[in-house]
DNA sequence: GACCGCAATATGTCTATACATTAAAGTGGA
DNA sequence: TCCACTTTAATGTATAGACATATTGCGGTC
C-alpha cells in the first residue's frame, strides 16, 4: 500500500465527501489549512484538490474555496472493442465475409450518414462477421475517399475494413448512437427472424472536421451487451 | 484561446501522435529535450507528459523514456441523464407513475441484479415515466435498505427513486450494460405489441464495495437513442 | 442607498531544486 | 557464457517561492 502523498489526501477528502461527513455545499478547508493538516506544501495539496475538481466532486471557485459538489449528470466510460478482438475474447472462432463493395458518388441517401459534400467519393462496404460460423454482427460502412485514398485499392475480402482503417488511418474524434430497432432488412444476413431485437451502434469517424467514415453495426438479439463504467475521475492509471 | 504551457505542450505532442507524425513505437524525447525545445522547467513538460499517459496515449516506462501507443480498445463518454430531465429535453411534458412497491428480503433472484447478502432487506419498485402522456421508459429498481434505510420511509408516489437516491444516498462507482430486447414482459405496462424492440439500461451503482441500488430502464422502440462520444482524454475541464 | 474602485485573499500556474524509484546498461568474476 | 552486482539515466514525487488571475467585500464618493 505505497501511497503518494497526494493521493493520499484526495483519498481521505473523497472519503469524507462519500461518506456524507462533508455534504454537498459544504466548504472544504483552504488549501493553506490543509497544508498545516497534513504538513505538506501547497502544491501537494493542489494537485489533490485540483485532481477531485477536475472529477466533478467538489468546484474550485478562486477566492471563495472549494466546495463539495452534488452529482450532476454522470459520465460512464464506454469501452468498444474491435468486433475481431470481441470475438476472440469469447473464445470463438472469428469469421469474416465481404458481402458488397461499391464505389460511388454520395447520395443525397449517404449524407444523412456522414458528413460529406453532395457527390463526393464514397466506398459503400457490407460484410458479415461471424463467431464459431455463426453470424455475429452486420457491418454496414461508408468511408470516405478524400480522407482515406487508399481504401480505394484495398480489396476488403480478407481483411475487415475496421481494422484496415485503424491501422492506417488517423482519426480525432468519434461519436457513436446506441439503439435497439428489429432485425428487418438485416434479419436475412443474419439468419433470423424480422421481428428479432437487435442492438445497432452507429459510429462516426473524424478528422479534425472531415468526416472519415460511418459504420452501422447491427448485432442480433438480447445476447449481445455493451458495458459501461462510471469513472469516478480521470485519474485511474493504466 | 489563453492556454497554459503545459496544455500547449500536451496539444503538440498528441498533434504529432495523431497526425502519424509519431507513430506508434516511436520514441518521444525525454522530458530534458523537451524542457530545452518548450524553453520551461521540467515539472511543466511532466505535468503534459504525465495527462498524455493517463489518458492512454503515451506509454512512460522509468529510465527508457516516453513511447507512443496502439490505440487499444477505444472508450467513448457516454452521458447517462436522469429520466425526468431527458423527457424535458425533448420538449415534452413529463410524468411519474408508482406501479408497485414491495419490501422484501432478497432472494436468490435478486441476487442476480444485486450484489448483496441472501436475506438483506430490499425495496423492489416499478415505475413508469411517461412523456406528453405516453409511456416513455419502465424502470424496475431494488434499492438495498442497508445501504439506503431512508428510502423504507420515502412512498415514491410523487418522486421517482432516481432522483430522490441522487439527492441523498451518496455513491462511488456504477457499472451499466446496455442490450437489444424484445418488450415480452413489459409490453403491457409500455403499451407495445410484445414483439417489439426495446432498449435496456441496466445500472448498478455502489458505495465502495456495498451495493446500494440496481435499476432497470426499458426503453420502447427504436425511438430512444444513448449517445456516447469518444474522448481524446481525460482532462477537459471543467 | 447605489455605484465604483481598490485591497485583500484564495486559487492557478510555473520555476528551480532535491531526492526517491526503477530499470536499462555496464562490469567483473566464476 | 552466465549470473550477480554496481552504475547510470530516466521518470515520479515533493518542496518553497514567485507571480498571475479572479472574486469578494470594504470603503469612499456621488
Amino acid at each position: 500500500m505505497n501511497e503518494t502523498l497526494h493521493a493520499r489526501i484526495r483519498a481521505d477528502v473523497e472519503a469524507r465527501i462519500v461518506s456524507g461527513q462533508w455534504p454537498p455545499g459544504h466548504r472544504i478547508p483552504y488549501e493553506h489549512e490543509l497544508t498545516a493538516l497534513y504538513g505538506c506544501s501547497r502544491m501537494t495539496v493542489s494537485k489533490a484538490l485540483g485532481e477531485l475538481g477536475r472529477a466533478g466532486l467538489i468546484e474550485r471557485r478562486r477566492k471563495a474555496g472549494s466546495f463539495v459538489r452534488r452529482p450532476l449528470a454522470q459520465s460512464a466510460v464506454l469501452e468498444i472493442h474491435d468486433v475481431a478482438a470481441e470475438v476472440a475474447s469469447l473464445g470463438a472462432a472469428y469469421g469474416y465475409k465481404l458481402l458488397s463493395r461499391v464505389r460511388r458518388r454520395a447520395t443525397a441517401r449517404d449524407r444523412e450518414r456522414i458528413a460529406v459534400a453532395q457527390g463526393a467519393p464514397l466506398l459503400a462496404l457490407a460484410c458479415r462477421h461471424d463467431a464459431d460460423g455463426r453470424p455475429f454482427c452486420l457491418e454496414n460502412r461508408l468511408i470516405h475517399l478524400e480522407a482515406a485514398p487508399e481504401a480505394a485499392q484495398a480489396s476488403f475480402v480478407d481483411q475487415p475494413p475496421g481494422a484496415w482503417l485503424i491501422a492506417r488511418i488517423p482519426w480525432t474524434a468519434a461519436e457513436h448512437r446506441i439503439r435497439a430497432t428489429s432485425a428487418d432488412v438485416a434479419a436475412d444476413a443474419l439468419d433470423l427472424p424480422p421481428s428479432a431485437p437487435c442492438l445497432v451502434i452507429e459510429r462516426r469517424t473524424f478528422q479534425g472536421d472531415r468526416a472519415v467514415t460511418a459504420v452501422t453495426l447491427t448485432y442480433p438479439g438480447a445476447a449481445h451487451e455493451l458495458i459501461a463504467r462510471f469513472s469516478p475521475g480521470p485519474l485511474t492509471t493504466r
